[in-house]
DNA sequence: AATAATAGTTACATTTATAAACTATTGTAT
DNA sequence: ATACAATAGTTTATAAATGTAACTATTATT
């Protein structure tokens, strides 16, 4: 009864119910950290420690004036550490703290622990399928015209300096 | 430099990042209407005209509190009413106006176009594979234990009046 | 009649989204 | 070398989203 099992909707609107979901049952799997949340800053930076703000947006989609808040908070619980870089004074390196990396890692468990959880009773084919559509997708979307909502980068032509990840 | 083509995340991350690209996309296409968000309640309505409150909230996963708002901004933009269901008293339903319908079309319009397009380099196969793992991995992850940010309604054992939509 | 449950509302605090203007720094082109 | 443009990050302000709790009204249960 007011369910939503087998409900046809777009698949933008889907994969926004589905991150509800999956984000209340990670902070529930980690509600006892005492941080309640950006657990996929924690997450990302515990593949690209010591890159700049601007990368973390680019890569999780969020706005480099909300990023300012975010790093904020996450300084102020002593999970990682605002380093200006030398060779580009206008760059800040965020890099995990100690306790950041002991967190960090219950943090990626927890991530793993989720994926692994929830794709169980779907066979192997079927998980490299989705993953392609998914990612197709988001590449295809990037494509259409939109309210850069997150865009606030320009397309630039600098060669230099490699903020970037391994996602290129 | 900073892109995130091939970057692995967490599909709840990856779920999320693909919303805010779809919905950004979105609302792009649908800057000409005078409603600048909620699209999804409208394509909802679209196909469960009259359900209650509580209905569009299970199937959104939207919080009640939350929808309240909304319904208030869609009726102060003359696109929804608010009718009391003389059964159930309690019950609020939520009909589409006339230009309510009108606006709406417009919106599922845009949605399945949207659809159509990131879905057009991706086969058939695939997408059902991707359309059937992604309702797997969202019961799954209702199976699991969550801070219930959206399941403000309690499971009950009521067996009349079905508000339900065919979504079950 | 008393109690519990449901649908919806109100109030409040916190967080997030959005846009604009801003500083500081670096790159580019004359 | 100077001027201009671009980048990384910050601040400010406003609106909206989110989360919690308490609340009314109505209906179901016992």
């Amino acid at each position: 009864m007011q369910d939503m099992k087998e409900m046809k909707l777009p698949v933008g609107t889907k994969a926004l119910i589905l991150s509800k979901f999956y984000y209340g049952v990670l902070s529930k799997s980690l509600e006892n950290l005492d941080l309640e949340r950006y657990y996929s800053v924690l997450y990302f930076l515990n593949e690209n420690n010591g890159c700049n703000q601007q990368c973390i947006c680019n890569n999780l989609a969020i706005d480099k004036t909300a990023m300012v808040k975010v790093i904020d908070h996450l300084i102020k619980s002593d999970l990682v550490d605002r380093v200006i870089n030398p060779d580009d004074r206008r760059e800040h390196f965020i890099k995990l703290t100690k306790k950041g990396i002991k967190q960090t890692e219950e943090v990626v468990r927890s991530f793993m622990a989720i994926d692994a959880e929830i794709f169980s009773n779907v066979t192997k084919e079927d998980q490299e399928t989705f993953n392609k559509v998914l990612d197709r997708l988001s590449l295809n979307l990037k494509a259409l015209p939109s309210n850069d909502l997150f865009f606030n980068y320009k397309k630039t032509g600098r060669k230099k300096k490699i903020t970037s990840t391994k996602a290129h």
